[in-house]
DNA sequence: TCCTTATATGTTCATATACTCATATAGTAT
DNA sequence: ATACTATATGAGTATATGAACATATAAGGA
């Protein structure tokens, strides 16, 4: 449980969560959409995978994170806890329609 | 919210949690029960009540935490979730066996 | 008044965490 | 093979956090 609570003790990652939130991402779309360094995107996204939140598959190059369908049965009530109180975050907004651009933009090249 | 997903990522401050939980102690008997340095407790006290988990008062020189009403209303949900899980962690039961202690042998003269 | 008890807080040290830069790895394309 | 793209990770640095000790504050009792 506390390891669940440190990961999510971060701004960046309380972050990916609500951008990730319905969706499957690739690393280099949470980079762009949050302004993140690649490094710092990689290893945010590897906390919140080590703390279960998170799993991730790759395909080609690519490594896509979703929210872990064994974090979501496991701990559905802090699921549904986060799902209502994340988009309170300030840069929800902007975040997301960072995202929209990129898969508009297809930055990645991966679609 | 990162504030209080801060204050619940310390083992020591889950212990405390789960000792007060329907209850409303002092700082020497969480001090006692949990093995901690006055200092300490205080401090991690001092902490969950400024993420708004905690509530104090103080009636002579003892000052008294419990859990905050306004925390049980806002966040229903995790509270929920943290009164499903603070079980789990592994010196619960000996934290509680001390608190019994603590009480019967009058050890704070508060009662 | 002086002493004791309960609590809070300043300071210091050790450790943990977040960030960046550089590099390694792995897959794709030419 | 070479070049390019996406991702992960080692190393170094700056900052945050937790623990302990000493001290400050505040209430009560002798």
């Amino acid at each position: 449980m506390i390891n669940i609570f440190k990961a999510l003790s971060d701004e960046t990652r309380l972050r990916i969560l609500s951008l990730i939130w319905n969706d499957e991402l690739c690393v280099c779309e949470i980079e762009k959409s949050l302004n993140l360094t690649q490094s710092n995107a990689s290893r945010h996204l590897t906390t919140l995978k080590n703390a279960g939140i998170l799993s991730s598959t790759k395909h080609a190059q690519w490594a896509y994170y979703k929210i872990s369908d064994e974090f979501m049965t496991e701990n559905k009530v802090l699921w549904e806890y986060l799902q209502h109180n994340l988009k309170g975050i300030p840069t929800y907004e902007t975040d997301t329609e960072k995202r929209k651009k990129c898969r508009e933009q297809n930055i990645c090249n991966n679609n």
